[in-house]
DNA sequence: GTCTATAGAGCGATAGAC
DNA sequence: GTCTATCGCTCTATAGAC
């Protein structure tokens, strides 16, 4: 049986320690940008250590990358699927998801950036498709059509418009700062004004004429 | 007095060949993962060579981060600031846009991949801010405000919206046709929807209420 | 201007002691 | 589990012949 001892908050076992070291590394510089030594020197370990238990720089690289995939894709498909009416559920998600971009910046570049390659496109393991084309999100939209309280439009549209809106000032975030000519709070201030603009416009397009 | 040959077509200086090689590389694998020896074997010439020519790895990279990155974002400022009228403008825009983003497509992460540093900014040569507070454009949003014609709207809200929604779905190109199950026909066809969706819904919003 | 050869540094990974 | 030491490879850059 294995002793397992939870400390009072500090302390975290080796495994962990790395983990949350080696995220912060290659968010931060990407796969080839990173270096083992450095994930090490952040963890406060050695190099032999962090293959010790992850084997291979790729291997730590891909748990890393299929946790922040569905902490940037999952949760606006889960978002999607809640059962509130829609304008309202467009408003919502355009705030929380605004909020979660803004607390972690660094996820989008990171995830599209690996992506670029295509490869192996590994996030076919989660399943993506499946959710969106069985979700509830798609029939609403379709009721909504039918009822004619909206124009027809894909749901892969929408969300491409309401996760574009967001993300790319993120993405463009130095551009945006320099041009605007905005410090942290001004840039976080923009931000909080999509979450006014970008619902209000999507609404406005999404009225019958 | 240098003799310079001009041939059919063919044909060119080493130094052209090379830039041409790296550009290739580099859009593909990003500063890290572009190497010298790949650059080299694609211009079909000896790395030696290309340090002859460009002294190192990063003025090298530099030159063409440079030239891509007047494409990617010069390209829609000079476009802003034709004097069209403001609705004709919005749609040419995307449609210009969007087939220069459909040509280019590995242009937005390599530009957004690269900036995700920060460091120099040296987009500063560039003049971005200038160009577009002095503009045109903003002169023209201001006079359909006070027309009555649209309702008030920060020209980077506008700019944001408009790149946003274009090129996000060319960041998430992967994702986007595995969700879609688009080949590569499907998913310009998608983009092409776009062309009509983005500036109906810009419009949509900016009409008066 | 173009090549070969190599210097010199940094990388990922592992063997082996404790 | 954790360390030190080191192997073998690849990288950028340059010296020097032609």
């Amino acid at each position: 049986m294995a002793k397992v001892v939870i400390m009072a908050g500090e302390e975290q076992d080796t495994e962990a320690k790395i983990k949350r070291a080696a995220e912060q590394v290659f968010l931060e510089y990407g796969y080839e940008g990173a270096k083992i030594r450095q994930i090490a020197d952040a963890a406060g370990v050695n190099i032999a250590l962090v293959n010790y238990y992850f084997r291979s720089k790729e291997q730590l690289f891909k748990s890393i990358y299929m946790e922040n995939f569905r902490a940037f894709f999952g949760r606006i498909v889960m978002m999607l699927n809640e059962e509130t009416p829609l304008e309202v559920k467009i408003w919502k998600i355009v705030d929380r998801y605004t909020d979660f971009i803004l607390d972690n910046p660094l996820i989008p570049i990171f995830i599209l950036a690996e992506n670029r390659k295509g490869s192996d496109v590994f996030f076919k393991e989660l399943h993506v498709r499946e959710v969106i084309k069985s979700a509830y999100f798609t029939k609403q939209l379709q009721e909504e059509v039918s009822k004619g309280n909206i124009r027809p439009i894909k749901p892969l549209h929408l969300i491409m418009t309401i996760v574009g809106n967001i993300v790319f000032p993120i993405l463009a975030r130095p551009i945006v700062s320099y041009v605007g000519d905005f410090d942290s709070d001004g840039f976080r201030q923009f931000m909080e004004e999509r979450k006014k603009i970008v619902p209000e416009m999507i609404m406005a397009y999404l009225r019958p004429v």
